[in-house]
DNA sequence: CCTACCGATCGGTAGG
DNA sequence: CCTACCGATCGGTAGG
C-alpha cells in the first residue's frame, strides 16, 4: 500500500472496503481513507462523489460475489445434497477470499440510505431463496428427512456461513478443506440427511 | 418514554442500549441519546463520565445475561444433551428478552477501546467454552459421534444462536417455543447425536 | 438539568 | 491531486 504511482478507482474501493472492514463505515473518515492511498481526503472527491458512493461500491460487490457463487452451484447436475454442498463450498470461498467486502456486506449495510439497503435485503433474500430451494427438493424428494422447516434451515446454515469471517483465520489450526469438512459435517446431518 | 419525571441511572442505560443496537455507537451522538429521554445532549454528563463509559454499561450487562444463563444451564444434572438443549435455550431466551443489550454486546465491541474490548471477548471465550466443554462430554462418553469437533461445533452452534437476533421477531410465523424445537432439532443430529 | 460555550473533526466545495 | 476553505456537528466543560 501507499505505493508511488498513481492511485485507479479501483484502488480507492479497495482501500474503502479495508477500512470500513477494519473499522466499520461510520468510524472511517474521508480524511483516514485518504491517508490509506497516500493523498487528503479533499482529493478523493476527483474518485468519487461522496462517501455513500464507497459504501454503495462495496456492499454491491459483496451481493454480487455471492450472487455468483449461488449461480454457479445451481448448476452441479446432482442431487439435493450435492448442491448444499456446493452452495456451502462457494459461500466458504467467497467470505475467506474476499473478506473485507464480505465483513462491510454483512455488517455495514445498516449504513446505506434507504434506497440501496433495501436493495441489499433483496439481494440476500435472494440468495437465501437458493439455499431455501434446494433445502425443499431434498425434502420433497426425501433426500432429507424434513425435521427443519426449509426456510428456518437455510437461515441456520447461512448463520454458520455468514459467522465465519468473525473467527476463521488462514493459518489457524484448520485449514480451508477442514473447514469446509467441519461445515458439511455439522450441516449435512442438521437438514435431516442420512448418516 | 420521554416521561413526565426524571431520569435515572437505569433509563440513561436503557435508551443508550436503545439507540446502539438501532442506529449503531458511532452514529449515536450524545444529543440523539438526550432526546431520547427528553433533555440535553449536555445533560447527560450528570449522569454518566463520558458516551464510552454507557458502552461499557451496556456491553456488560450482556455479558452478563449470557454468563448467567450458562450458570444455570450448567447446574442442570443430565445428560450431555439436556445441557446442551439448557445452553440453547437459555440463550434464545436472553437474546429475545434483551435484544437491545444483546445486539450491542454482539455488534458494538469494536467501538471499546482496548483494555473492555479484551474482557469482552474473554467473556465470550469463557462462555463458548461452556458449549465445548458439554460437546466433548458428549463425544467422551459416546452420547455424540464426534464427527464434529468440539471447538468448532460449539462456534457453529453459537452462530446460530446470535443470528437470531438479525432475523426473529416475535409475532411473526414462528412463537419462541417452535423457534426452540427448531434450532434443536438442527443442532441436535448436527452435533453427532442419535437420531 | 439548563445556558452558553469550546476546540476538534466531519463531509464536502471552488479553483486551480 | 493540492490549497484553502466552509458550515455543521461532535464530545465535552464551566457554572449555575
Amino acid at each position: 500500500m501507499t505505493s508511488e504511482t498513481r492511485n485507479s478507482y479501483g484502488d480507492v474501493i479497495e482501500a474503502a472496503s479495508r477500512l470500513f472492514a477494519r473499522n466499520g463505515y461510520e468510524a472511517t473518515s474521508m480524511r483516514d481513507l485518504g491517508r490509506e492511498l497516500g493523498l487528503l481526503g479533499s482529493s478523493l472527491y476527483s474518485h468519487v462523489a461522496g462517501k455513500q458512493d464507497l459504501l454503495v461500491a462495496v456492499v454491491e460487490r459483496g451481493g454480487e460475489l455471492f450472487q455468483q457463487s449461488a449461480e454457479n452451484a445451481l448448476q452441479i447436475d446432482g442431487s439435493a445434497g450435492d448442491q448444499l454442498r456446493g452452495l456451502v463450498e462457494g459461500h466458504i470461498t467467497v467470505v475467506l477470499d474476499h473478506r473485507d467486502e464480505v465483513r462491510t456486506f454483512l455488517n455495514e449495510a445498516r449504513s446505506l440510505d434507504d434506497q440501496h439497503r433495501k436493495r441489499v435485503l433483496a439481494s440476500r433474500d435472494m440468495y437465501e431463496q437458493a439455499f431455501r430451494d434446494v433445502i425443499a427438493r431434498g425434502v420433497a424428494n426425501g433426500e432429507f428427512a424434513g425435521t427443519v422447516d426449509p426456510k428456518t434451515g437455510a437461515i441456520f446454515v447461512l448463520s454458520i456461513l455468514n459467522a465465519l469471517e468473525r473467527w476463521f483465520r488462514d493459518g489457524g489450526g484448520m485449514d480451508r478443506t477442514q473447514l469446509a469438512d467441519q461445515v458439511w459435517n455439522f450441516v449435512y446431518p442438521a437438514i435431516g440427511a442420512p448418516r
